[in-house]
DNA sequence: CAATAGAGCGCT
DNA sequence: AAAGCGCTCTATTG
């Protein structure tokens, strides 16, 4: 086969052809290391394949394929034909150690542009042959991709002209019509032929080139070529946290598992009690009956308010609900306070959810194949995506670390307190004090949260004082607390009803002070109607398709076709999933949420950008520090959106605060702002555990 | 048995 | 009629 590599004398020579272009697309294929199902964990797994592609040439280098070909397609039984797999035995291949040595000088020359798509799970995964990442730079065709249409695989506005999602499959098949694996190869490539995995994986890497040549062209005439930049140095920054982990306290977390497994033992039978029946009490459907079902049937016979999400859909078509639209959340339970089912369930659900999400979650359950446990070494690696969002923030999986329980109950600051430095270690814990405001301040460039930020008063104190007419030092907490939910209005677009219920007020008071912040902050205001005016003229769905779009600071764009729905009402009938004469009030909650999606996406994808640029400038802060003082680096190990957190050996802890000061608030950052960051040193938590950074 | 939808809930 | 996520569970559907 065409560009099958045997042997070292051709690989060698496949290098040097390589070495002269000035980039190259990979990928891998890879099957569980050593440990069982980890295939898809870069930190375990085992390389298989390796395919290449550049200008003029594609190569796929096998190394340890178990298969060779099949010796017989096809069996006949009594009556049916079968399809036994016997196969050949596999031509002799080299070992990983002997191929990844040649191609050392390949992936690590800082000339050649290295393309993978999704380039983080590759460049993890060959780490534990090289013993270092890849260097830089590193591109990824998925980034690219997903900078140039961010709203691939969502529903809307052409999702019929796009791909159907970001994987390599979908996007060939979009783009080259071309639809190479029907038979899923890559899902379990030892299941398969050895011709087969080689043609699947030469074709991986080809696709990716062509796609990425693409992409890369688009780039620059869609004016991406700054945020292009800052997602590529991203790219870095994912390998090196998802290769370190974030170390977990193994022992606490199994005497946590054992207790809670107790709890929740003794936390069943009292609904049982309470309910007078055995039921599934984490089954929505069963708790509706048990609730809202008639006092004569044995059940509680309450009478529910709030609805379901398909409750209300139902009811705005105007049929008569039953109790299975009603809900059983937390807020729809409220009310039933001091019932007895209600008190048993609420304590169970709690305990519930984090044994099942993060304990369970992380340790995984014995004989469960599809609970895994998440933990190597003692620590825990997400898979940090850097392109999981709309707006341009991370997203993080398997497990997800942006959603630990916050240390405000008893059982959450358990939770987060799993995570703990190593002895000798402490973990230092930064973040952006009300960075959205500030972001938006500084793009107004004047009013009063911009004064506030200039003269250091705190935020939502600042806003109360202008919204209540009270000088700063008069603010009482009642006030603050009402001005910080009025700033998330703000920032997420709430009106008077979702107010009122987040401050336990009535609609009209909601009304005053909604009236009164607007009255304080016009510029808030006026800049609202701004962008959205900047976004709907760059926007149109009549003769040449322009998706409406703002741009963050640092020029990441998100595009909201909804904005436009003035125009798609009278183009309605290109737009086949909603008729607007009959749905026109549903149009209209389209087009607010659009305008709403576009102004939060400003705040919220420009706090995106900052954090990545943070987390770029500690990563080259700490790669550069670690060639110093080996043995004793500093590695950041976890990130929430506007938080950083590092492991620090304990002598070294004053130059990791400096670190990450100065990554996170240095020039190069304060400069996107002109209101000052303010953040300190003494900002920054120094604990052994997380949960001790926040009270 | 596997995939999917919905409800629900954890986070910033 | 509050932005952005991912995970677990149940119930339904193929």
């Amino acid at each position: 086969m065409e560009g099958l590599i045997l042997t070292a004398e051709q690989l060698r020579t496949e290098v040097e052809y390589f070495l002269k272009q000035d980039a190259f697309s990979w990928d891998t294929e890879t099957m569980d290391g050593p440990l069982p199902d980890t295939r898809g964990v870069p930190t375990q797994n085992r390389v298989v394949w390796l395919s290449m592609a550049t200008h003029g040439r594609t190569i796929v280098i096998p190394m340890g394929h178990p298969n060779g070909d099949v010796l017989l397609q096809k069996a006949h039984t009594k009556n049916k034909i079968v399809y036994p797999l016997v196969y050949d035995a596999p031509p002799e291949q080299m070992r990983p150690s002997q191929v990844f040595a040649i191609l050392e000088p390949l992936f690590f020359n800082p000339d050649i542009t290295k393309i993978a798509h999704n380039a983080t799970f590759d460049l993890i995964t060959v780490e534990k042959y090289f013993d270092r990442i890849p260097i830089g730079p590193n591109s990824d065709s998925i980034v690219l991709q997903w900078l140039l249409d961010e709203n691939v695989g969502e529903l809307g506005w052409g999702f019929n002209q796009r791909p159907k999602g970001k994987g390599l499959k979908e996007l060939t098949r979009f783009y080259f019509g071309v639809d190479y694996d029907k038979e899923e190869v890559g899902r379990c490539i030892e299941k398969h032929a050895f011709s087969k995995v080689a043609r699947y994986a030469l074709l991986d890497a080809k696709y990716t080139w062509l796609l990425w040549k693409q992409f890369d062209g688009r780039c620059l005439g869609e004016d991406l070529w700054a945020i292009r930049e800052l997602e590529e140095q991203t790219t870095d920054v994912c390998c090196q946290m998802g290769l370190i982990g974030a170390p977990v306290d193994v022992q606490a977390l199994r005497e946590l598992e054992k207790e809670l497994s107790l709890k929740l033992e003794i936390l069943e039978a009292d609904v049982y009690k309470a309910a007078g029946k055995i039921f599934n009490m984490n089954s929505p459907k069963q708790k509706q009956e048990v609730l809202f079902g008639p006092k004569s049937d044995g059940c509680q016979g309450l009478v529910p308010v709030k609805m379901t999400k398909g409750g209300k859909l139902k009811a705005q078509r105007k049929a008569e609900p039953t109790i299975y639209d009603y809900s059983t959340d937390q807020e729809a339970l409220e009310p039933f306070e001091g019932n007895q089912v209600v008190d048993a369930l609420t304590a169970y659900a709690e305990v519930a959810k984090l044994q099942s999400t993060y304990v369970q979650g992380y340790l995984g359950v014995d004989g469960d194949p599809k609970k895994p446990s998440r933990i190597f070494n003692g620590r825990i690696h997400t898979d940090l995506v850097q392109y999981g969002t709309l707006t341009g923030r991370f997203s993080s999986r398997t497990p997800n670390l942006q959603n630990i329980p916050a240390p405000r109950s008893e059982l959450g600051k358990k939770v987060r307190g799993l995570f703990r430095a190593p002895k000798g270690y402490k973990f230092l814990v930064a973040d952006y004090a009300q960075m959205e405001l500030r972001i938006l301040a500084s793009m107004i460039g004047f009013g009063g949260l911009y004064d506030g930020f200039h003269a250091g008063v705190d935020a939502h104190t600042q806003t109360a004082s202008l919204v209540y007419s009270v000088t700063i030092e008069d603010v009482k907490k009642w006030q603050r607390d009402a001005a910080k939910t009025l700033n998330f209005a703000i920032v997420y677009g709430a009106q008077n009803k979702k107010v009122a219920q987040t401050l336990g007020i009535t609609v009209e008071e909601a009304d005053v002070l909604l009236a009164n912040h607007r009255k304080a902050f016009p510029e808030i205001y006026a800049f609202r109607d701004q962008i959205m005016e900047l976004a709907r003229s760059r926007g149109s769905i009549t003769g040449r398709v322009r998706i409406p779009y703002i741009s963050t600071i640092m020029g990441r764009k998100r595009r909201v076709w909804e904005v436009l729905y003035d125009v798609a009402q009278r183009e309605a009938p290109r737009l086949p999933w909603y008729n607007p004469r009959r749905h026109a009030s549903a149009v209209r909650s389209v087009l607010a949420r659009g305008e709403r999606q576009v102004f939060n996406s400003l705040v919220q994808g420009s706090l995106g950008d900052i954090i990545k640029l943070a987390m770029i400038r500690m990563n080259r802060i700490l790669s550069e520090d670690a060639l110093k003082n080996p043995g004793r680096e500093i590695y950041m190990v976890l990130s929430v959106h506007d938080e950083l957190v590092i492991q620090c050996p304990e002598d070294r802890v004053e130059e990791g605060k400096k670190f990450l000061l100065e990554a996170m608030s240095g020039a190069e950052v304060q400069d996107l702002l002109n209101v000052p960051l303010a953040m300190t040193l003494d900002s920054i938590a120094v604990v052994d555990r997380w949960s001790d950074a926040k009270e």
